[in-house]
DNA sequence: GACAATAATTTCGATATCGAATATTTCTAC
DNA sequence: GTAGAAATATTCGATATCGAAATTATTGTC
């Protein structure tokens, strides 16, 4: 698949779209990311880490780098300054030690579920500037878009 | 705008929008960037600086700015890269010694000349798994979100 | 024409991000 | 059961990215 030639306007079409696509989730995420630092001194990331331990329980670091579609040694940094500020807290798995688990303290379960009702309640605000049925319109283009990614291009 | 209560479900359909797009955009950037470090050794902005010189011509790095929807410091960092790579050049401008303006060596002209069609063929094959129609809407539905955000949520 | 306000860029410090190379541990063949 | 392959995480070096503060140049006011 994706090797027969297209024609000049199917370039500037996908061109279009891709730089659309690109801009929007540039803005989108722009937007959200300001609050973050204001209300939590945390950055998108470390956000995103916090957030899937709060919603699907402790993880190891292989399983976060899945949900969170970052390389292995991004998501080391991020939860190095994560554990530095004390939110979150590594340990070796006994039954494999390869393995480190990643779980939340005290301190990072309070923050992030007092963060989270805000941040839902910001990308329901920055959605609305589509109506319901385009949200689902756009959600399922995007799937489609990323799912049929998988090899080099 | 964007204040009154939409409910739980308008909540989960945003979320749901947003987590696609934000997925969708990390998955093209990154089919994307690899092949563009492989055939010039280049990063994803400094494509983008390249890119815009040579389709626009010279600019200040403030107008850049605008155009890649970075910051000016990090704009510097590219700048100060590409530069180091001798693939663009500054210079104040006489008529306002603020600015600097941004153009493209021989080798940097040559370099974008020849990668950036590939790069298009590549965006068109990613994109190819949207019928047209469907590219057009989503670059539509992008449009719609990315230009309705301007003020913080 | 000096002085304040404005504009463009750079510097600084922190974090993110990647890929390649390196441990460390576990699993698999034999 | 031991050697090699595979899996997991970390380290390393380079670049990106931001915001705040500093720098340099221009403009507007009196």
């Amino acid at each position: 698949m994706g090797t027969k030639y297209r024609g000049p306007a199917a370039e500037t079409r996908a061109l279009n779209a891709f730089i659309k696509l690109m801009r929007a989730a540039n803005s989108v995420s722009g937007a959200l990311a300001r609050p973050v630092a204001d209300e939590g001194g945390l950055t998108m990331s470390q956000f995103g880490v916090l957030e899937a331990l709060l919603h699907l329980g402790p993880m190891s670091q292989g399983q976060l780098c899945g949900k969170l579609l970052l390389s292995g040694s991004n998501l080391t940094t991020v939860i190095d300054n994560l554990e530095k500020h004390g939110l979150v807290r590594r340990e070796r798995l006994s039954s494999d030690r390869r393995v480190v688990e990643v779980s939340l303290t005290d301190k990072g379960r309070s923050l992030i579920a007092r963060m989270f009702p805000n941040h839902a309640r910001r990308i329901t605000n920055l959605f609305a500037a589509l109506t319901p049925k385009q949200q689902d319109q756009l959600a399922a283009l995007c799937r489609t878009l990323g799912t049929s990614i998988t090899e080099p291009v």
